[in-house]
DNA sequence: TTGGAATTTCAATTAAACTTGAAATTCTGG
DNA sequence: CCAGAATTTCAAGTTTAATTGAAATTCCAA
């Protein structure tokens, strides 16, 4: 009969305590979903497009939107996925908003950069 | 008649060159899809305790599905999408497949954790 | 106080990602 | 070669995300 498992990760799983061991490994479930939130704000290119521009410094919707050749309505889209991930944020000011990039979304950036 | 911007944009931009400045910081399309793409590979619970399953250790399916409880076809689905990211890697040993963290997908993780 | 620019919101549509269960594949040991 | 375990593939259904264009909101300036 054959072996349960390939010899090598039983051998390596019981050294270090079973299956169950690798368990903990895991963070709980509320972490994960933060985890990926944050990395789904980061998966479109839409999305890095506009963290790129305002990455060295804050600009108003329109700005952006002149540099982006999307719609008003699909910019704003994106801009709220982005804030909700934690990747920007925004403030008014008198008859603009301006968005500006969180040490989150600058983190991020670098991290993938060094990839 | 009101500004076209606010002033302290205007000048910024002024200063750095203008908006047209600004896009040169915008990485290519092909970059911004390669980033996406392995972003996305992140963007989910399930694939996010995958791989935090296999970073300690090179594991064989059974062994990862005997800890996630999901089906075998649902936990190869997201192996394949790990795969494709390039977070994850196969090789087939005998009756196995044996999945492992690339260093791609120990390096983000990492900086997920400081963020 | 009104007109208009900037920006968002909404509802409808389209597109993409995820899940499911059954069938197919691959490999091994007998 | 055959039976059976491990894993993947496929097609169908379900859920979630993205796009669109029109309407609503906010705020300033005249």
């Amino acid at each position: 009969m054959s072996p349960e498992l390939p010899e090598q990760i039983q051998a390596d799983l019981a050294s270090m305590g079973g299956i169950e061991s690798l368990a903990r490994n895991i963070p709980a479930k509320t972490k994960l979903e933060i985890y990926s939130r944050t990395f789904k704000g980061l998966s479109d290119p839409i999305r890095l497009s506009i963290l790129y521009i305002v990455r060295d410094k804050p600009l108003c919707v329109c700005v952006i939107n002149r540099l982006m050749k999307i719609s008003g309505s699909k910019l704003s889209y994106h801009l709220t996925c982005l804030k909700e991930a934690g990747l920007i944020e925004r403030k008014s000011q008198g008859n603009w908003i301006i968005y500006s990039i969180t040490e989150r979304g600058r983190w991020l950036l670098q991290c993938m950069e060094r990839a």
